[in-house]
DNA sequence: CCCATCTCAGCTTAACTGACATTC
DNA sequence: CGAATGTCAGTTCAGCTGAGATGG
C-alpha cells in the first residue's frame, strides 16, 4: 500500500494545486527568513511598496499589491508601531492617509530584502535562470486581472 | 498620488510573492466552483487522491499530497460523514487505516472534478496550452523536495 | 527500544464578509 | 446624491505546533 506512486494524477495536474503547494513551500522559506527580523511576508511587501511608492494611500497601496485595503489598516497599524512608517492625512484629500517609509523602516527593510532575496533564491535554486525568469513572466500574467 | 505605476517593481519579481498571488486567485476560483458541491479544495484533492490510490493509508495520503498526515485526520472525518469515503483497520498493519472512495464518492468526485476542471481552465485563460504545460513543469519541480 | 501511525486540542497567517463614518 | 477612503468586528481556510495513545 505505501509503495503508491508520488502524487496522485489527477491532482498533479491541477495549475490550482501546484500554485497552492508552491506558495506554501515559498511562505514557509521566506517567512522562516523574514522572522529573524520580526516581519511577516505581508508586512515586508507593504512595507517595501510604501518605500517605492513614496507617500501612497492605503487604497493604492490594497490596489498595488492586490490585498483587500481592509488588511492594508492592520499591517499599516503594525508597521506604524515600530515607527517603521509615518501615516498623515492627505491634504489634497482628506479621505486619505499618505503613508510614507521612516528612516528605520528604510534600514529595516534593507536587511528583510537581503533575507528574502535569500530565501526566494532557496526557493526556485531547482530552477535554471532562465526558467526563473520564464515562471515570473507567466505567473505575473496569470495574476492580471486582464490578459 | 494615486497615478503611482501598478506594481512596485521590487515585490513584483519576487517568486514567493507572485506565487501567493496566484494561488489566492486559484483557490478563489476553484473554492468558489467546488462550493456548489459543498466541498472545499483541500477535500476534494483528498478524495481524488483516494478514489485514485485504493485503499491507501493516511499517512500515505499526507505523503503524496504533501499534506500534514494530522490535517489529513479531520478531513477523512468530514468525508467518511458524507458517505464518501469508508476507513477500516488494516488489517496488515493495525495502525492503519485503509480509506477507499464509495460509489457516492465517485459519483461526488465526478461532478467535482468537472467544475475544478472549468475553473482552472478559467484560471490559465490567459495562457496558451504550451505555456500551462510549461507552468505546470517548473512548478512541479520548485515543489519537489529533491532536485 | 525506537519508529510509524493516528488522534486531539489549540494557534497563526492570510484572505474574506458586512457594516459604518467621513469626505470628495 | 453616488463613489471612494478608511476603520472596526467577526469569519473561514490552510497550515502549523505540541502532546499523547497504540502498534510494528
Amino acid at each position: 500500500m505505501d509503495e503508491a506512486p508520488y502524487a496522485p494524477a489527477r491532482i498533479r495536474q491541477l495549475p490550482s494545486w501546484l500554485l497552492g503547494r508552491a506558495a506554501a513551500r515559498g511562505h514557509q522559506l521566506v517567512a522562516r527568513a523574514l522572522a529573524e527580523e520580526g516581519l511577516r511576508m505581508t508586512h515586508h511587501a507593504v512595507l517595501s511598496a510604501i518605500a517605492e511608492l513614496g507617500p501612497v494611500s492605503q487604497a493604492q497601496l490594497g490596489r498595488s499589491l492586490r490585498i483587500d485595503p481592509k488588511d492594508i489598516v492592520a499591517i499599516v497599524n503594525d508597521l506604524q508601531g515600530e515607527d517603521l512608517v509615518t501615516r498623515a492625512p492627505d491634504p489634497a484629500d482628506r479621505r486619505k492617509n499618505a503613508v510614507t517609509v521612516s528612516a528605520a523602516g528604510r534600514r529595516r527593510l534593507q536587511r528583510t530584502e537581503r533575507l528574502s532575496d535569500r530565501a526566494n533564491e532557496e526557493l526556485t535554486a531547482a530552477l535554471t535562470l532562465a526558467e526563473r525568469e520564464q515562471l515570473t513572466a507567466l505567473l505575473t500574467r496569470l495574476i492580471q486581472p486582464e490578459g
